[in-house]
DNA sequence: ACGACCGCCTAAACCGGTTTACGGGACCGT
DNA sequence: ACGGTCCCGTAAACCGGTTTAGGCGGTCGT
């Protein structure tokens, strides 16, 4: 016969028990400075009343949250639907879970990313796939939020994991030109925030562009280069893989060779081209990139350049949690110098290359 | 030339404008109660000083917190390995986002569900397999905070959101025995409290439960039966998978049919079977369940039940929304009647099925 | 017998905001 | 000149806890 409809307070355990809420309150979080019988009854009481300190009200106090925010500049629809994102978040939300951290996910709301970082409540954030000229990216520094870049463009002050995406993309063209191929069409992420590389393209230190970059290397070195308009975009799902491949290919495009920039974009090109009746590796042969775990068992298995996802997860999550009680910890040390940590890439041949189709 | 060291709180602004910490906020929240000139004199000086609300202090005495649980028994480890979860992610985190809230992730903090749900400010929960029988449901509904279930048993009060299991794997099995098998092993998840179910075997009304009744439904109406032991179970991953595999053969099972309970244990299950130099499907059938995106383009194309993940992130959503503000709108309204939603499954023949091998 | 110390508990300040109740001045009509 | 509104803005209570500074009675040492 208990009343469901409001919450108990510290008071009323305080009132029922007949002692002070700072007794209550001790018998929570100092036991030791009660006596202990005098702690077991107050937990008793609060027990059978059904009260539990309030997160929200203890947060204020204790000024920590013991979440840990992951910050994205994508919806979430378009977030989940890459199958790398599950397996980093695996890797990120196992150690935070070591932590005793909780994670809570920040992405834009009703169109602001820095609107829904200002309602976060977390120690820290993991920004993945922030473009160094995202328009908000001021207004996120200004909260000043303890932040580790993913997959982004440095940031001065903030620690960063990245991978090799240069020597990962310049593997992957290789491995297409030693095979023969000479026509490539290079499948990109779709720059975050249309708005903001409107006119100066994907930004030019982001994670695209790194990879152009490392595809450029390996082509030139080779006394070849990409077609024009031979890059395109989408968002790295498996869609708008499919869909970026149709766009490639009603301009006219007719590559023997696809470098994708994620395993997803891959799959999806692959199933576009089947639509088209094209043999994948006969007719034109496609790299991916990140090896996520449902590579290998793909049709065909797929050739993509491995990198260690988990492993970036938990070695964010490290960096972050450095930086959060070097705040909280000694008084005096404001911030950590950051520290940037960069995770090797490499080839892995599987069965969607194969030689240039000789015809 | 700004001091990073400290947070600037509404005071600040309230001195720096010369007005009352009630004006600083009147000019964010309800500008209208304020002179136009004032409000915008204030909200400059607090972008100067790059003021922004405490969140944990809006929180507390507004009484929201604009985000969404998601509560899962196991570690997000494993969770966030199951390709499912990505597009159920994807589902609900889109209908969070269109309403304006956030998702936090609940699982178990130094082995405590409850102890995580505690420290957890949210405003609702949506529960992903949570079975009823699990030991901490009970002061996982002290909590009082509104929950909807998604893929658990039913508890009474609380909405939920399944799909037909029984219907879906009877499908399945009917499939199989139609190809003319006889020997079949069904690989389930993983209970997911080892504790729980200790004596008991896996939760009696749960997901698990309810899919080998299905198939056993089909399996009776065609006079056959599963042998013993032809229940193996392991995480709902593709490792897992795998090593359910192993287990069920190592014993000394030789089906030839397999009813995965979920794509990803069986893509692990062919994996391994691959690796006995057994070929899907000439020398066993491998049905899945879920139907997740990857499914069409595996090695070989995936036979499964499609059942609605996105929808039913959506409905969950939409269910715990109405919860929500029952409980926050009207004053007396304490809460909703439960609603309970089923949706449908059907089966997709790929090219992971085939007749049963005459040898 | 007296001061020091200790063990147990409490009053009050504090975290950083929001909201209610109200006060003072300008304007209005008469 | 006076009462009634309206407009702006403020003081103080409140959200629900934690933490600091002490108070009080009993025991110990001498």
């Amino acid at each position: 016969m208990e009343q469901r409809t409001v919450r108990p307070r510290i008071d009323d355990v305080a009132r029922e028990a007949g002692v002070s809420k700072t007794a209550v309150s001790f018998a929570f979080n100092s036991p030791e400075r009660l006596a202990p019988e005098t702690a077991d009854r107050i937990r008793i009481i609060a027990e059978r009343l059904g009260y539990t300190p309030h997160p929200v009200a203890r947060m204020l106090t204790q000024g920590a949250t013991l979440t840990i925010g992951v910050l994205t500049p994508q919806p979430l629809s378009v977030v989940f639907a890459n199958p790398f994102f599950g397996t980093f978040a695996a890797g990120i939300g196992a150690a935070a879970e070591k932590a005793g951290y909780a994670l809570q996910f920040i992405s834009p709301l009703r169109g602001s990313l820095a609107g829904a970082m200002h309602h976060a409540t977390v120690d820290g954030v993991v920004a993945v796939g922030l473009a160094g000229d995202h328009p908000e990216v001021d207004e996120i520094r200004r909260t000043g939020v303890p932040i580790v870049l993913v997959d982004s463009t440095a940031v001065p002050g903030w620690s960063s994991v990245s991978i090799d995406d240069i020597g990962g993309a310049r593997a992957a063209a290789e491995h297409l030109l030693a095979l023969g191929h000479r026509d490539l069409l290079v499948i990109g992420v779709e720059p975050p925030t249309p708005g903001s590389s409107a006119t100066a393209g994907p930004d030019p230190n982001g994670v695209t562009a790194r990879r152009v970059a490392g595809y450029r290397q390996a082509l030139s070195a080779a006394g070849a280069a990409l077609a024009d308009g031979a890059v395109v975009a989408g968002p790295a799902t498996i869609e708008g893989g499919g869909e970026a491949l149709d766009r490639a290919w009603r301009a006219g495009l007719r590559p023997t060779g696809i470098l994708a920039m994620s395993d997803a974009l891959a799959i999806g090109a692959i199933g576009a081209l089947r639509a088209r009746d094209l043999r994948v590796p006969t007719d034109v042969s496609v790299v991916g990139f990140d090896d996520i775990e449902v590579a290998a068992y793909l049709e065909p298995a797929l050739t993509t350049i491995h990198q260690p996802i988990a492993r970036k997860g938990r070695e964010a999550i490290e960096l972050l949690l450095a930086a959060i009680d070097a705040r909280t910890g000694p008084a005096g040390a404001g911030a950590t110098t950051p520290e940037h940590r960069v995770l090797p890439t490499h080839l892995v041949v599987r069965a969607s290359t194969g030689p240039f189709p000789r015809r």
